[in-house]
DNA sequence: CGTTAAGCTTGAA
DNA sequence: TTCAAGCTTAACG
């Protein structure tokens, strides 16, 4: 389905290092279709040729000339460390509509603030799909820029983070105030 | 408190 | 289409 999905999609990525180790972002002519977390840059594209089953990638580390794709790496990096900042940028995300909408809701968490699973699952009128929410939020392609770092448990707990619990904590952290 | 079951979506079989 | 599994949670012992 995925590899369909993006079949024949030109996708435009570069790999960099960061506070929270190598960052991945990648980006369709559309807009931004993943930002990604890890420590080694080779499962970082591995993850990204995964997903991204079918397109055909190029390192944007080759091109020569200032690009819009500059600008929106530029973004994220800078995002990164002033997380209450991030800047909204084109996206091309590709997924089923609940992961969809759960995305959209995420984008209403004001910076600096957070809200649990069962809150999101309420505001898209899913009261019952907390465990979906938590679900779709692993799905999220985009790090920073669909914020599910601001989704935490009812009783307080963080949650997971597809990234890595210690990103979740630190940007959250840099968030705060 | 540790367990358990209800609940909803998704990707794989 | 069936099924197990997940960044949950409310209910129970």
């Amino acid at each position: 389905m995925a590899s369909l999905r993006w079949r024949g999609q030109a996708v435009q990525y570069a790999v960099r290092p960061c506070s929270l180790g190598q960052v991945l972002v990648a980006a369709t002519g559309a807009g931004v279709c993943m930002v990604a977390f890890d420590d080694a840059e080779a499962s970082l594209v591995a993850a990204m040729r995964a997903r991204f089953a079918g397109a055909v990638f190029a390192d944007a580390g080759d091109a020569t000339e200032i690009s819009r794709f500059d600008a929106w790496l530029t973004g994220v990096r800078h995002a990164i460390l002033h997380p209450r900042q991030v800047p909204t940028l084109p996206l091309d995300l590709r997924g089923t509509d609940f992961q969809r909408t759960v995305w959209q809701a995420l984008r209403g968490i004001a910076p600096g603030r957070i809200a649990s699973y069962s809150a999101i699952a309420a505001r898209i009128g899913r009261p019952r799909a907390a465990r979906a929410v938590a679900a779709a939020c692993a799905g999220n392609p985009v790090a920073l820029l669909v914020p599910c770092h601001r989704v935490v448990r009812e009783d307080g707990g963080l949650g997971g983070f597809r990234w890595g619990i210690d990103r979740k904590r630190i940007l959250l952290e840099r968030e705060r105030t």
